[in-house]
DNA sequence: CAAATCAATTGATATATGTCAACCCGTCGG
DNA sequence: CCGACGGGTTGACATATATCAATTGATTTG
């Protein structure tokens, strides 16, 4: 693994404060491995063999059940994904793929659960992590079952919006057919609710989406931070 | 607080591996309290102040937005809820109300934190509790985007079914319109779900369940232990 | 360049779910 | 005992969402 690349993941909050030795010997049994896009890197119910962190490139989290298929998050540089199954020794709930050509480190699960039990900084910033995350997950829940899909998109807009930067124009940052199924809609009703946000001031051209009446869409969306804030 | 109550919480897996001057001083700034039916413990959005604990009774996690409002979860005796929010000393991300007369116990968050800090243990049993936390609404998640409102309730009642001790007739653990929005829908449609599963074998009896022919049930409601077991 | 893909869109239609109003039927309190 | 109340149910209807089929438009590939 390149110097830099090791330095990057030492500055994760997950590992930034653990001691020196036990991120090195972390670090001894990972391996890092690049792929190609479209490609499945686990399967849900298979054992959690490694830790992934995604070094660049980006990942998809789905699940499938009975032939239906949904997407569950995006993980993108630099953070890791499946650490509640590493943790806990239990079978991965979801799957993951990569979107595009993509770097991902392994780290043994055994290592991450040894090394937890021995460096109580690093099982600190594991219960901060798991902490975020779950709150990720409540706040998804939330805009799923408070929400109708033409609010979830409005939602999404609004923050993917500040996520770029807070201009009135920016980029949708993967293709329409994986955010339908993100808002947990069919692409055909994506491409409907677009149109339905348009009274609201809204205009999509291809990827590009321009929000013209910032506060027509905030009253439509009315985002709540207790569902739409990362941070919190 | 009575020694029979000190022994159980302290036999929860949060806190049984921890040291004991460690879990003295935590009880010692703990407090509990007899709460009547329907009285709203915490509001969404307010600081974390306590951690809770349900020593008996009942209570129900919801959230609200733009006037609606939905049932995350229903926590009984004896855990913990509000965990992630005492953790990361963040705003409770939904609301609890007593659903009957329930005794809990108040820890303030602060001593949580500081005894976190020091108790490797403590914070060991910590990441294990967020992480199965996680994993559950996880699953959640993948109930709601993954299966329609008539496989959710068949599959519900198939869990229920196994937490009541596998016998073909058994009693729903709380009303049906707190069903139904644990279950993401109305309770008109809830009435109707009942009637829908009716072909496979399920007859209701105000809040009695019977279920006639398991095989059928199962064939239909497909239960996936990804999703449906709460152990793992 | 032409053919073949594939994502995105659109229209027509079916299904699922929510809403509203009415009603039923227990329980509870006067 | 009566009447109010509240949860549950039912029917009629509206809305939301999915499905299916066809088309467009951009991109890839031989």
């Amino acid at each position: 693994m390149p110097d830099s690349e090791y330095r990057d993941i030492r500055k994760l909050d997950l590992f930034a404060q653990m001691a020196d030795g036990n991120f090195t010997s972390l670090m001894r049994g990972a391996y890092v491995q690049n792929f190609p896009a479209q490609i499945e890197l686990i399967t849900e119910g298979e054992p959690s063999d490694f830790l992934h962190i995604v070094i660049s490139g980006s990942v998809d989290l789905f699940s499938t059940w009975n032939g239906r298929e949904t997407s569950m998050a995006t993980v993108r540089p630099i953070s890791t994904f499946i650490l509640a199954a590493t943790i806990k020794d239990a079978p991965y709930l979801m799957s993951a793929r990569t979107l595009e050509k993509s770097r991902i480190a392994l780290i043994p699960s055994q290592d991450v659960r040894a090394i937890f039990d021995a460096d109580g900084n690093f099982a600190r910033a594991i219960v901060t992590e798991l902490a975020q995350c779950y709150r990720s997950v409540i706040k998804a829940q939330k805009d799923l079952k408070l929400r109708t899909s033409l609010e979830r998109l409005a939602n999404y807009l609004l923050r993917q919006q500040r996520h770029a930067g807070g201009g009135a124009a920016f980029e949708l940052d993967f293709e329409k057919r994986r955010l339908a199924s993100v808002l947990g809609m069919t692409p055909e009703n994506l491409s409907r609710a677009f149109k339905g946000l348009q009274p609201y001031g809204v205009t999509v051209t291809g990827t590009r989406i321009t929000i013209d009446s910032q506060a027509d869409l905030e009253r439509f969306a009315r985002p709540n931070p207790l569902i739409d804030d990362f941070s919190t």
